[in-house]
DNA sequence: CTGAAAGCGCTAACAG
DNA sequence: CTGTTAGCGCTTTCAG
């Protein structure tokens, strides 16, 4: 009994359970991955033996003899707090199913030793695949790397959707959705801010903005575009510019709800009512556009899901390595439309 | 030439290069983990061939000849997204100094699963160690479990922070501060809005502002302690409740800033003067506090130092495995007032 | 359907 | 200071 303690702390090998079972280490195995060319009888009587002894399969001695990790790592530079922890909740979902684990790995897109840097980590982790999240995805050098290399990945809203897996987000049909919106309001003077240039997203959250204004036949005031990096403090600036003029605008689409946030500050430090003198709407509703007062009209991205799909795609891909290695896979997702307080009709 | 290339391609072995070197595989071994007994031009040697063949030692022979997978698992359940972030960072950097990788799990604190999930979790990635953030690190099921294992681990702001390896912020000394502020300020009715029941920070944090209050002879008046969730909606609940008295308070210290996000939404609502009828101090520096106007009085947590620190203190720990294997180890940091446009003295 | 033998790439123990 | 011999725990051959 105490021996029988004992066997169970110091963990089982797969030596053991067959030894146990009266069986070749072999058929354990074959028990172990579910394959084919074993007598039912057979596979009760090691199962027993599992069950017995209290075996698992030591993932690093399956991790040598497989050459692979079972790791997925998720390759990114300074996203937004609430879409990375959402990603990860949904990269770990996809994960958790197939036996496959997260390993995380941050970096900075615009290091000369990016690829260094990559190609370290991949070599000191053997990850099974890379999960690169926009822009880190749009570095060509890295690209090249990983595909001399071999290395499976998938890319998060990455500039080429064409290439390779992709999941995107419907940022220009979401934009567009958001623009139309606003000019059914009776809107017709809206400015945009346009978001990080490195970012696939920003451009086509403006085409998004174009399309609208074109479908309903307003003429594109170039001086309404201003360019934001994606943060407050550029958010701020921009309403700065916009709120100086003349004829202010009386309405504004922020390429993201980070710039809607500093451009709202703006707003209410001059004592601009929202929505009646003007009308701000954002982009990814974070916490901040759900808590801020008014609220602020946004879309919401389905980040879990994003995650999910990216990691699916990718164990995939590897998983039957059969002809198809080359082929491309582009998913496209669809975002919500959010209104609440920070928009309305023109007065 | 093209042999050669091939060779890089290939991924040389550590027996390639004893080949190459002419000295057997244990003396580059040695080399590669800068032991001692090694002539320093046999070194020299060594450290050519490996340049030569490009070898990189394969993580997962290491691991499996080790027993150490050289992977730190984080285990969370639904924090803060910006306190998520920066708690990763840290952690990265120390880990990557160390050879080491993070490795990611979510789980639910409350679940009847969490041991088994987390045994479940070790089982099959042989993580070298944990670090648990609070409140999962207050499960004594999940402790036992572990010490049973004999699995390192350090817990973040644990409610136990005098056993094991711990880092915790110094909650009660920075409330206090919070409290002592608004009351040379002139405030003497200050609410307090606790956090979830299930956090040792609450605790500490409402601790703090009971010490200011005494300090400063003013009677705790139990009705103006409010109970909240650490989340919006239960900020603004509370917020409520607090605002519907007849006689209101002058002051509310939110124990988070979620939480005086909700009061904040409520208050604005409700078209009551900040801070000129009434100031609003939170605790955690989120974004949210940074961009929403007015700007939140609150106070930072160093996140990236916290998740630092824990890491060092887990890695060290099982790196120079000598006698204090069980010697507790404390870590105490402070936080930072910061003091914005919510609060002001008292009219 | 099953098993024996070899090996993944590295470190550990022990000689010399 | 260096090398030899065994493994770590699992999966692959490939033969039966």
């Amino acid at each position: 009994m105490a021996n029988n303690v004992e066997q169970t702390m110091t963990t089982a090998t797969i030596v053991d359970v067959a030894n146990h079972a009266g069986v070749s280490k072999k058929t354990v195995s074959r028990v172990l991955n579910s394959e084919p060319n074993v007598r039912p009888a057979t596979r009760e009587k090691v199962l027993k033996s599992i069950e017995a002894l209290n075996f698992k399969r030591n993932p690093l001695g399956l991790a040598l003899a497989r050459k692979r990790s079972h790791l997925l790592a998720l390759v990114y530079d300074n996203p937004s707090p609430n879409f990375l922890m959402h990603l990860q909740t949904g990269i770990m979902d996809a994960c958790r199913s197939r036996g496959m684990g997260l390993y995380l790995h941050n970096c900075r897109y615009k290091s000369p030793n990016l690829v260094d840097d990559i190609e370290h980590m991949i070599a000191n982790t053997m990850v099974d695949g890379l999960i690169l999240s926009s822009p880190v995805c749009d570095q060509q050098a890295l690209i090249d790397m990983l595909k001399r290399r071999k290395v499976n990945y998938v890319s998060i809203n990455p500039k080429d959707a064409e290439h390779g897996l992709t999941v995107n987000v419907n940022n220009r049909r979401t934009a567009f959705d958001i623009t139309d919106y606003l000019i059914n309001l009776g809107h017709k003077h809206i400015a945009f801010v346009k978001g990080h240039p490195d970012l696939a997203s920003s451009g086509l959250r403006e085409l998004g903005y174009r399309d609208a204004l074109l479908k309903h036949h307003i003429d594109v005031d170039e001086t309404l575009l201003v360019q934001g990096m994606n943060n407050f403090v550029s958010g701020r600036s921009a309403a700065k510019k916009l709120l100086d003029r003349k004829r202010k605008p009386t309405a504004i689409f922020a390429g993201n709800d980070d710039m809607a946030a500093g451009v709202l500050y703006e707003i209410q430090s001059r004592q601009i009512a929202i929505p009646g003198e003007i009308s701000l709407v954002g982009f990814d509703d974070t916490p901040f556009s759900q808590h801020v007062w008014p609220r602020l009209t946004t879309a919401s991205q389905p980040f879990g899901e994003i995650g999910r799909t990216a990691a699916s795609l990718l164990i995939d891909r590897f998983n039957h390595r059969d002809k198809d290695d080359e082929t491309s896979k582009k998913i496209l997702m669809e975002c919500q439309l959010i209104i609440r307080e920070s928009s309305g009709a023109i007065q």
